[in-house]
DNA sequence: GTCTCACTTTTGTCCTAGACAAATAAATTG
DNA sequence: CAATTTATTTGTCTAGGACAAAAGTGAGAC
């Protein structure tokens, strides 16, 4: 069939197809922008964005500029922006938040020491270096020591990732390289620190609730907690809360830990750590830290230690040892 | 409100919230089980399976053993069963069906040597002798070299933890400590094979696609293509489709290399393939590894290398150069 | 001023029930 | 028996409604 015909009704199919053709579809847009079916649909009917196209059977498809547009979104809502506002704003407007952002975040990270180690590893991130990378942050660690190492470069320098991950000056699959850089350090060095085979106390079990993926936060503590001389028992991330009960109780530990950063929403955050208590035996002390607004508030936690910071392991660990003595 | 009152409609909520409190919700049924929401809901209604209960807002929760069954069900469905045979079928029908697939799984396993080395490994690990576990594994490793280790002891203990784990034989955070334990040896083994920086090739970019959280597998891989002489650069887990085809780019990839698990459907995982094939330079190979259904079936997989054994990665990357030069 | 508590709006997830195309099985024909 | 056509099965999509949790807002107490 040619193109000759000149019906605009019966516009030429092969010409639809051709633009339709390739387009994501709803799952597909779901998959790479981590939005899901229900609220792509939802947003649609609540802002007028997106507006995909229908193919032949009525089906969604997102064009490639949409797709743009709801990742930028996404990255804005992870940010603290809210959906009634960016949604179904401008371009321009949305130009401009990213701006605003960035020049945020530009003089928070001028005030940080050792801007220098950082700066030199963010810059083998972006270059792709990554044996440059791990060279630079295993030659920090020897300099250092894997302590302060931990406490004055590594962790500031993640949530500096994080954050450009947020504004988007790094791209996902760079913050996975770092991800796997650090991870593949840190092992490492939990493995050279000597372990007291002969019943070290205190026994700490640690890992992350269903939800919280990243675990990274989850082994600097491990290595801080193992440096304090403790014997860790690490189940990784997303351990259901039963199961860690049956970890804890079946490994006699005394100090149950958890890992949050914030994905978790601060009711869910309390009810767990409430019912974590309630399960516990009471002689099992509990703590929780990372960055969750939920552990910023004291309300609703008692008999939970909050630890906000790694570098207050080392002194947590030093006081339950003194109220067992 | 007192339990005295008789009435049947007017149950007494204390005791329903009781019962219903910490079950699971369709979205963690569908996180647990790889089988999607609308699915299941589809299956409730054609099938009468599974039979959620409801919780006081009507809706879906579901009991632990229906997740079982579900999880069950996926299983059977992947080894080719279909659903309207298997999905309303009696409880016995199934334990028959699970019989035959677990005696020709004895036999597969009964035929690999070194069941004593694996036997001892599920002792320790039922034993939480995390310890002993690891030390068991450093010696085989020493023993028989890593990548004899690899693959006639580790890869064969995981497929058999994997199915433990599915029969209720292992709790969930056993199976946790057993993916810590292993990880921990990987990589350190993985640091250990020396790394020629100077322009080894092939060059591989490695991940999983979104939903496949399971690294351990990624990880065997890293270390086949390592031992290989490959420059393997791991992007960890769930990678977006585009984030990946960017990080082939502009790491220069000879390869990328896809692991999957069989959580997500054979729909997903063909259609990202298809894409990724269409998207990467054709000079670039993609090879995709794993134990997934979609990958058994030959249609649609132009241009896509099936490796579906570990033992199959050395002799595909000496077929690699071959065709190199 | 700032903190807390009740109230309102926003927002993400779930619901029902129908439709349909792709995949598979069954029936028909050469 | 092989190849094609027809029928069934199966996974995903659609629509719009509902609702609880989260976030914002304002009044009053300290």
């Amino acid at each position: 069939m040619t193109s000759t015909s000149p019906g605009i009704a019966e516009l030429p199919p092969d010409t639809a197809n051709e633009l339709l053709q390739g387009l994501p579809g709803i799952s597909a847009v779901e998959r790479d922008t981590g939005i899901s079916k229900d609220l792509l649909r939802v947003w649609e009917r609540r802002y007028g964005f997106p507006a995909p196209l229908r193919d032949f059977s009525g089906e969604r498809v997102y064009p490639a500029e949409q797709v743009q547009r709801l990742r930028l979104l996404k990255r804005l809502l992870d940010a603290g922006h809210r959906p009634g506002r960016v949604v179904a704003a401008s371009h321009e407007a949305l130009e401009a938040l990213l701006r605003v952002q960035a020049s945020a975040k530009q003089v928070a990270a001028s005030g940080a020491l050792l801007a220098q180690d950082q700066t030199r590893c963010i810059e083998m991130l972006v270059a792709h270096d990554v044996d440059g990378l791990r060279r630079l942050l295993s030659q920090a660690m020897l300099r250092m020591g894997l302590g302060p190492c931990l406490l004055e470069l590594i962790a500031p320098l993640t949530g500096l990732v994080g954050e450009k991950w947020l504004n988007g000056e790094l791209a996902i699959f760079e913050e996975h390289i770092y991800t796997e850089s650090l991870q593949q350090l840190l092992r490492q060095a939990l493995q050279s620190i000597p372990r007291d085979a002969l019943a070290e106390r205190p026994r700490v079990v640690l890992t992350t609730l269903p939800g919280e993926q990243h675990g990274l936060g989850l082994l600097m503590v491990e290595t801080m907690l193992a440096l304090a001389g403790c014997q860790c028992l690490s189940l990784g991330v997303q351990t259901p809360l039963d199961e860690l009960i049956r970890a804890a109780n079946s490994h006699k530990a005394d100090i149950v830990a958890l890992s949050f950063t914030g994905i978790l929403s601060t009711g869910m955050v309390q009810r767990s750590l409430g019912e974590l208590r309630a399960q516990l035996p009471p002689g099992v002390a509990l703590w929780a830290g990372g960055s969750s607004q939920a552990l910023q508030r004291g309300s609703g936690l008692d008999g939970i230690r909050r630890v906000t910071a790694l570098s207050e392991i080392a002194g947590e660990v030093s006081r339950w040892r003194a109220t067992q003595a």
